[in-house]
RNA sequence: GGGAGCAUAGCUCAGCUGGGAGAGCAUCUGCCUUACAAGCAGAGGGUCAUAGGUUCGAGCCCUAUUGUUCCCACCA
């Protein structure tokens, strides 16, 4: 059992081994075990794109923290791992690759593509891995899985045809957001608005009868090339007559109608709307109702169609600069004004987005949305903190239809088929079609779906699904805790809802754990662009993982967002060093043939005031984590490992152990007791050190990762114990105190007279006085009559410490007055809440008595500063 | 235009269902006391944004206000 240490500790030098150890052992492996209950987490699976950042490790170690508790808590404790082939990013990363070498897509074709795509991902994909290994990750890698992987694969297609028969998912031309940098449609959740600076441009549109103009604004000028009507409100009476009439559409000489439509804000502008069907969502619904036709200006990558020669070949903004020129040449311009305005952009690549009409396949999310909403409300699944609730219901009433299908290569092909021949579709899970009216080979849908339609079905396509009698599946779904950003709850987590609530009739998980971002030291988002990004594995090869997940788990709330402040992982790097020399002590402090048989019979009141107060600890960690307060139960096992032990504890055994004989041996049993302790109480936060420490501390064989999660019990409860001791704490703080105001140094030793009504207690606390509070020999009676001492006073003691020449009686009698004026403030708050009649009343039993027995703590401390001061004044 | 968060010690933040305000860092005073100077002992420092209200009792609950951050939303 015995082993040196060395003086600091060095993660560095242990992490690697003993992630390794556990993975050769079979330690994070979960097994369905009837005699067990599951508890089951899924990742949210890393980008293969992706390099391990703060994010991630805070989100990591949340999930981490939580499984290791379970699983040393008896359950079997699923973390399942994996990662997403994220469609876009990847897709675009590997045309930049290619592109450097001067290779299209085109060149290669779609297999060849491919073939390379999935190159790049075996090479790449396993890179974010291997960084979440160096956090202590304790996934069963053993169910590793990838969102395009075959059984995901097959639960995508299954999910596909599946909608597609219940009429969920169809097929339709709509106006959709469209990136023209990745050449791709977005979903909504993909677009973000930020305020732009831009123009307002106030035009004339001359009235085809030469009768005059209308005037009307708009912020972009060139999609007026693809207007097909100007619209004003049809209770606006400015327009009444021009309604039904038709004007010449400057620059292309193209007629067009003035339709009254609710849709236009009369004293919003001039109150009259230019409509583009083909490039604006509104105007797209203006253009339905009024039967307009819909114009498209633009190609795939937002330049001016051929179509239109002044312009064809021009981006949208160089058109934007000529037809405005052209416009004011013209004199159709009328003016320009700024104005601010939101606009829609990719949220991969920040391109605007440029609204475009045409076919792609919709999930229709009503239908799906309800029962969605409904699990939430009637709390089959509960978000932590609750008040995301409210986003999640906002979002999910106000839905729209989901564009799934995407113009990219790399993703799960949509399983529909075409006959060129008689236009025939099939939608099928089969890899091939013939057309059943022709018989001819069908051509399968070149578009893919959206990365997120295969991670919505993650936490049942990873358990087996489609198969039904997959023993995960039975035996591990629904999940149990989710944990992610609150950025990711309309991307992921709704959907996940509504698939597993229609795929398997049961929620995917009954809690949904959100943290907030982890910001940088002055509270800005990490980015790229902003390069304040803090790499994880950078501070991981500095401080260790356990300081760096020790820190992410400290002092915030579920929820917030947080600061990486260097500073805090510091803390939490020494609080790692702090552990590891108080192991250090007691091993240093082992007989050479040391056996840990449990707690020996003959305990001394500090043995089991210290028991006691780590059975509290127990309590409160299982039942903060019980509720995901990991901030609190973090915060507790620092105060309990700095504070009661090392600090208090471990002193108070120095005596016995020198003393040697049983007092020592019995020190050193609940040393090593209550460290194994807060080694398992500690294990799921610092997974590293613990495990390092217990391998050395304990006798068994069994990895302190698989060992029993304490819990609170009722045996180890020493009230009496507790109490008693604290009031030695009290004394030797007092003395300390008071030598500490005087200026002496330890050097100087101190006679100390204990005058107390409680003999016993302090004469069994006595040898600690000497180490703990310098003293040179301790006297214990029920009176003293000692002069010019210094008088250390608490509510069960008056101490004096006759320092002679050191004691300046003046200042030693403005200090007992300041101490009684303190402690007649307690009494006068004290007696006034016991004789308030509402408090008598109205307050719970529980807190009168903690009253009155603080009112009696403080009459005793009164009294005997009072004899004190008495004594001085004579 | 809706919705949410935050405002507590010089700084960064905790504070669970309402019972005399806490931590880390920083500051000040002493200590190399043989586990640890990445340490030990002590100290100072807060009208818990403001104004009302509920309550025997409010940092916590309610209302309003101010400041700040974020999310959502089709005003051209």
């Amino acid at each position: 059992m015995k082993k040196e240490l060395s003086k600091l500790y060095v993660p560095n030098e242990v992490e690697d081994k003993i992630y390794k150890f556990w993975m050769d052992n079979n330690c994070f492996r979960a097994e369905v075990d009837s005699k067990k209950k599951p508890y089951t987490i899924v990742i949210p699976p890393p980008n293969i794109t992706g390099q391990l950042h703060m994010g991630h490790a805070l989100d990591e170690t949340l999930q981490d923290i939580l499984i290791r508790w379970k699983r040393m808590s008896g359950y079997s404790a699923l973390w399942l791992p994996g990662t997403d082939h994220a469609a876009i990013a990847t897709e675009a990363k590997i045309v930049e690759a290619m592109r450097k070498e001067g290779v299209t897509k085109e060149d290669l074709g779609r297999d060849g593509f491919m073939e390379r795509a999935w190159k790049w991902k075996e090479q790449y994909g396993g890179r974010i891995v291997e960084q979440l290994k160096k956090l202590g990750s304790s996934c069963d890698w053993s169910r590793e899985r990838f969102t395009m992987d075959e059984g995901c694969s097959k639960a995508v297609k299954e999910v596909f045809v599946k909608y597609y028969e219940k009429g969920l998912i169809y097929r339709g031309e709509r106006i959709v957001n469209w990136c023209p940098h990745c050449k791709t449609t977005l979903s909504d959740a993909e677009v973000n608005y930020e305020d732009q600076a831009g123009h307002f441009w106030h035009l004339r549109y001359p009235l085809k009868d030469g009768s005059g103009y209308v005037e009307l604004a708009t912020t972009r000028p060139e999609t007026l090339l693809g207007d097909t009507a100007v619209a004003v409100n049809p209770n606006d009476d400015r327009y009444k007559d021009i309604v039904g009439k038709m004007l010449v559409l400057p620059l292309v000489g193209r007629e067009i109608p003035v339709v009254a439509d609710e849709y236009v804000e009369m004293d919003f502008g001039t109150g009259v709307v230019k409509i583009t069907p083909a490039h604006d969502p509104n105007d797209f619904e203006v253009g339905k109702r009024h039967d307009l036709p819909i114009i498209n200006v633009m190609t795939d990558d937002a330049k001016i169609t051929e179509d239109y020669p002044a312009y064809a070949g021009m981006d949208r903004y160089e058109a934007r600069k000529k037809i405005v020129e052209d416009l004011e040449k013209g004199g159709f311009l009328v003016k320009v004004e700024d104005h601010a305005h939101n606009v829609g952009t990719c949220y991969r690549c920040g391109t605007t987005v440029e609204p475009k009409v045409s076919t792609q396949w919709f999930v229709k999310m009503k239908p799906l949305a309800q029962p969605a909403i409904d699990a939430v409300k009637n709390g089959d699944t509960k978000f932590v903190p609750e008040r995301f609730e409210k986003t999640y219901f906002h979002w999910l009433e106000n839905i729209r239809d989901w564009c799934i299908s995407r113009q990219i290569w790399w993703g799960h092909q949509i399983p529909a088929f075409y006959c060129d021949d008689c236009g025939e579709m099939v939608v099928t899970k089969e890899s091939g079609a013939c057309c059943p009216k022709c018989g001819k080979p069908m051509r399968q849908d070149e578009d893919t779906l959206d990365t997120w339609f295969s991670s919505a079905l993650w936490p049942f396509s990873t358990l087996g699904w489609p198969d039904k009698d997959a023993e995960d599946l039975k035996y591990f779904y629904p999940t149990n805790t989710l944990v992610t950003g609150y950025d990711i709850i309309f991307f992921w987590v709704i959907r996940m809802m509504f698939s597993g609530l229609e795929n398997m009739g049961k929620v995917p998980f009954d809690t949904v754990l959100i943290h907030g971002l982890v910001r940088d030291s002055q509270g800005r988002k990490m980015s790229k662009s902003l390069g304040n990004g803090i790499d994880p594995l950078e501070i991981i090869d500095q401080y260790g993982a356990d300081a760096l997940r020790f820190m992410l788990a400290t002092g915030n709330a579920p929820g917030n967002d947080m600061r990486f402040i260097e500073d805090k992982v510091k803390a939490s790097r020494n609080f790692a060093n702090k552990l590891w020399n108080a192991s250090r002590f007691i091993m240093m402090n082992l007989p050479e043939d040391f056996r840990m048989n449990g707690l020996p019979d003959n305990l001394t009141t500090e043995d089991k005031w210290i028991i006691s107060k780590f059975n509290t600890l127990a309590g409160e960690v299982n039942q903060n984590l019980e509720t995901f307060e990991l901030g609190v139960a973090v915060a507790k096992l620092y105060d309990f490992i700095w504070d009661i032990y090392c600090d208090w504890y471990i002193e108070l055994t120095k005596p016995r152990i020198q003393a040697g004989g049983e007092t020592a041996q019995t020190a050193q049993a609940v040393l090593v007791w209550v460290m194994q302790g807060m080694l398992k109480l500690l294990h799921p936060f610092m997974p590293f050190i613990t495990e390092e420490i217990w391998s050395a501390l304990s006798d068994s064989d069994t990895p302190i990762m698989l060992s029993d999660f304490p819990v609170f019990d009722e045996k180890y409860v020493y009230s009496k114990e507790e109490e008693s001791f604290g009031k030695i704490i009290d004394a030797i703080r007092a003395v300390r105190n008071i030598r500490s105001e005087m200026n002496v140094v330890p050097s100087v030793k101190a006679q100390l007279f204990i005058e107390t009504a409680d003999k016993e207690v302090f004469e069994a606390g006595k040898m600690f006085f000497e180490r703990l509070a310098s003293a040179s020999s301790v006297e214990i009676a029920d009176k003293f009559d000692i002069e010019d001492a210094a008088t250390a006073v608490t509510h069960s003691a008056r101490i004096f410490i006759p320092l002679n020449e050191l004691v300046d009686k003046e200042k030693e009698l403005a200090r007992l007055n300041k101490e009684k004026a303190a402690v007649q403030k307690d009494i006068d708050f004290s007696q006034g809440k016991l004789n308030n009649a509402g408090f008598m009343a109205k307050a719970p039993e529980k807190q009168v008595e903690a009253e009155k027995a603080k009112l009696a703590k403080a009459l005793e401390k009164m009294e005997k500063i009072e004899q004190s001061i008495a004594a001085f004044s004579k």
